[in-house]
RNA sequence: GGGGGAAUUCCCGAGUGGCCAAAGGGGACAGACUGUAAAUCUGCUGGCUUUGCCUUCGAUGGUUCGAAUCCAUCUUCCCCCA
């Protein structure tokens, strides 16, 4: 199977530019492709995640990938999809995400010559001179156009401002650029770009009388239409100190029975073959296909030992087994005694696990939580012996494990 | 540039002088049921030393015995006209 076949057997490949053209580049390893990250924050998540898998597939298939920073990009703000306008960021923080960024893609893909290209649009974006750039491409593109975008949809109705406006224009000169300096005919991205990238092929026929293409990838969507990767405090991250390799495992391991296989299909390496093989699973044997896709994941993300490491943590928790080795693990100290003594709820929050003594108190007044292995009572006291050795193990609800140790 | 409107807790949104830590919904969290899933039902959702006290309704001042609510100024946003 080609790879283009096998991108499309995936359910990665959302929108195409010209399928035919498309696939006979890709398939023949001519395809100089690029996909744009913005520096909206000092990690990767598991959008980039699926973009990096993509860069990585299409490489191993003879073609050549840029990761292009948005530097530039970043300075701007897209729009795209959003209700409201993002928080501008200061030229240092963009800076710093930028550097972050690096660092973790040059774990994924191999850079370097003859293989991918790293470049930061900031390089070409920050030099333009606005009159210049107007008289350049700004004939080229029609505002009543750019209005009717799907992307810009939710923001005529909250207000849209100039400076997001132009991130389009921005992100099409980015192709425009990297077409005529580095030979770059393609380019990759989320479906919500669909708009931005076809950007970028209209300015460059218009411009240079060249065809240049576009494809999109599918979003990773759950059963209820909303976006994976997300939890309620946040995106899922791929900086360890972020999100746990352990938590990492654990949101994969939770998903829903509908989206697993999706997940596995679309996120990991597997051979297709094993995959379809699982397509028939169905009720608690689904549990087997989530702590697979659990486990290739945290492995392509953490590295083998990280992914070992979280299963065995997750099995021997969930197992029954309380194997407290792997678990997040507080260090209590002096100050945080009373008279050689500490209440659950003061533990509860010296651990992290509650952010407030009326937080605690509710949770344990509900039977939330379990000290050892009995359910904890409002009045339960701690001296510093029950401490000793391995410490005291805390479990909020079913699935937070916490140990509290003495320093 | 002119005119009109809005800002409430994690989000949406009620509240138009005291009965307001503030309805309702969503989300989150917890309990029951389960398969570490989904659905469902229940509880819960500002802080504290919890029959009480403190902080919070965009910001700062003011009126009042008492302000989310009235007044002034400011900030941000939306709509209409140009």
């Amino acid at each position: 199977m080609q790879i283009y076949e096998e991108l499309k057997a995936r359910g990665l490949i959302a929108q195409v530019t010209d399928e035919e053209e498309i696939r006979e580049l890709v398939n023949n390893g001519k395809a100089t492709f690029y996909i744009g990250f913005d520096p909206t924050a000092d990690s990767l998540h598991v959008g980039h995640f699926m973009a990096l898998c993509l860069m990585k597939r299409l490489q191993m298939a003879g073609n050549r990938p840029i990761a292009l920073i948005g530097g530039g990009t970043g300075m701007v703000g897209d729009p795209s999809g959003r209700t409201d306008m993002r928080q501008m960021m200061t030229v240092e923080t963009i800076q710093h995400n930028c550097e972050c960024f690096k660092k973790q893609m040059e774990r994924f893909i191999e850079f370097g010559e003859g293989k991918a290209m790293m470049l930061n649009n900031a390089d070409w974006l920050l030099k333009l001179n606005y009159v210049e750039l107007l008289r350049e491409v700004g004939a080229c593109f029609s505002v009543n156009n750019m209005l009717r975008a799907e992307c810009y949809k939710q923001r005529m109705e909250k207000g849209l401002s100039f400076l997001e406006f132009n991130y389009m224009i921005m992100q099409s000169y980015d192709f425009y650029h990297m077409f005529q300096t580095v030979g770059c005919n393609m380019q990759f991205g989320g479906d919500d770009q669909w708009s931005n990238m076809l950007g970028g092929t209209e300015l460059i026929r218009r411009k240079l009388g060249k065809d240049a293409y576009a494809m999109t990838i599918t979003l990773l969507l759950n059963s209820e239409g909303k976006k994976m990767g997300k939890t309620a405090s946040g995106a899922v991250w791929l900086d360890p100190n972020k999100t746990s390799p352990f938590d990492f495992y654990q949101y994969w391991r939770n998903v829903g029975d509908a989206d697993v296989l999706k997940c596995i299909r679309m996120l990991t390496f597997l051979p297709l073959e094993e995959v379809d093989a699982m397509d028939h699973w169905e009720g608690s044997q689904l549990n087997k296909a989530k702590e697979i896709l659990a486990y290739e994941l945290t492995k392509l993300v953490h590295g083998e030992a990280e992914a070992e490491k979280a299963q065995e943590a997750a099995r021997s928790l969930f197992g029954g087994s309380g194997d407290s080795e792997h678990m997040p693990t507080t260090v209590l100290c002096d100050a945080q005694f009373t008279d050689g003594k500490i209440g659950v709820l003061s533990l509860m929050v010296a651990c992290g696990l509650c952010a407030s003594n009326g937080e605690a108190r509710r949770l344990v007044q509900q039977g939330g939580v379990t000290v050892g292995d009995r359910k904890a009572q409002v009045s339960d006291e701690f001296d510093k012996d029950d401490f000793a050795g391995e410490g005291i193990v805390l479990r909020k609800g079913k699935k937070v494990y916490h140990r509290a140790t003495l320093g």
